[in-house]
DNA sequence: CGACACATTGACCAGACTCAAAGCTAGTGG
DNA sequence: CCACTAGCTTTGAGTCTGGTCAATGTGTCG
């Protein structure tokens, strides 16, 4: 693959994103295509973005995982959301000057800085995509809202389990799911501070779940054996993470 | 106070709250006091507005007070947000149709029912409200990631005591703090619910409270009798909220 | 005056945490 | 190509925060 076709399938990640969730035309993935991207390359474990700062630019991710996360009192972290290629994990700072929370790569990254300005005039002439956006960012807080269920009222077992769930039809929609299994590069470590448990208790409730041939978890990808079972074990109900819902109606 | 006067102040909600949050100029306010309305009053814990449906209109509260909420499997319930009058907790349904939790009051609730057409053509016109409601809709998103924190990261003590200092900062934004106490008609199930513990251990947790003179809640009423103190405890940092940044940049 | 909902208390239990040690595994450098 | 290392995973033992169950106060409202 030459870096050209690999970016044009990197850039693609966005559109798919995007197909899922708002119905688009043709004009509006061009105007998207012709956004200016400055696109650089960030190593593994790296903050991209740090809580305080006051971005002038969102950063789209061409590939590799990041998180957005926060670190509180006594360096307690609480990791906020997972983002796969074609996520914009910080549009929220088109409006919101000032990040309350960090986003850091988890693998390699490469991901493409757009200007504020850019977007802001590919919103103003193209209203369905303004639309797009701000659905976007919408559905970030529907799943921000199921984090909280998650959290409250969860067992750690369905809590994982959900989570899963949740990578899982987030990676399929932008085309990453390699037959039952994605690249998932994180720690047990990561899990804990996603999930609110420790790390000890994840490692005990990853057994649980391999015991229970629901899943496996090596080398940084998680392979999905049952995925009827797993949605189970969740109770796991995709409606809220408003995939193609536009299509119904 | 007569009606009208009453109508008009509970609208100055709405105004008072756009202004914590966004630079917004006289021909704005105007264009939201032209909105058409439909008011309604509900009674004490009435489900407003329902998962799975698909309304077109937006609710904005005048008086008292309402929390949106999931009920899982088990009928274990989460409460989502606590919502105050000059909220729009439902604004996120101008752009996704399906509601994927509900939304029920806690007293008696005087709301004002905008159509979505309406609200569109508001933003189309009007820019800068376009990017305020937009930003509302952020700050929405910021609270659920602080929750999720609360959630997974702090403990039962810290969390109320957080939730409690965030309801403070949102009720004095819109000026329904009275001296050092304010209005929340919520049980104490309730506020299990909303944080995740069982009714006991919150009954355990604000007796503590009280012990160190914090606060007082009774009869549907919070006191903060010590907002240095309470702050300390809960580790607040206000800023997430995003009240005012606006003004400094 | 009841009745009902809510708050409080006590006793006991369990899911999850901490600490600490031991086992793996993927890179790294010799 | 292999030994070493660092970081991650796994396991065990003991603890603790917060849950459950159930009884008893308390207050409010018709």
């Amino acid at each position: 693959m030459t870096p050209f076709s690999s970016e044009r399938s990197e850039r693609n990640r966005l559109l798919m994103k995007l197909e899922s969730i708002a119905a688009l035309e043709p004009e509006d993935f061009k105007a998207i295509l012709a956004l200016p991207l400055r696109v650089t390359e960030f190593p593994a474990r790296h903050e991209m973005v740090q809580e305080g700062d006051k971005p002038s630019e969102c950063c789209l991710l061409l590939s590799g995982w990041a998180c957005r996360h926060k670190i509180i009192e006594g360096g307690k972290r609480q990791i906020l959301a997972f983002h796969t290629p074609g996520d914009i994990p910080d549009l929220q700072s088109l409006h919101i000057r000032t990040m309350d929370h960090s986003l850091a790569t988890l693998s390699v990254v490469r991901a493409a800085f757009i200007p504020h300005g850019s977007l802001q005039s590919l919103i103003q002439s193209f209203p369905r995509l303004a639309s797009a956006f701000w659905r976007e960012t919408l559905i970030d807080a529907a799943i921000f809202r199921e984090w909280v269920v998650c959290h409250g009222r969860r067992t750690a077992y369905q809590h994982i389990a959900h989570l899963f769930c949740e990578l899982r039809m987030r990676i399929f929609a932008v085309g990453l799911m390699e037959n039952d299994s994605f690249e998932f590069p994180v720690t047990q470590s990561d899990l804990a501070d996603a999930s609110g448990l420790s790390p000890v208790h994840v490692n005990r409730t990853l057994m649980e779940m391999r015991k229970a041939k629901l899943i496996s978890f090596r080398s940084s990808r998680l392979t999905i054996h049952d995925w009827e079972g797993l949605q189970r074990a969740a109770h796991f109900d995709p409606r809220y993470l408003h995939q193609d819902l536009w299509k119904a109606a």
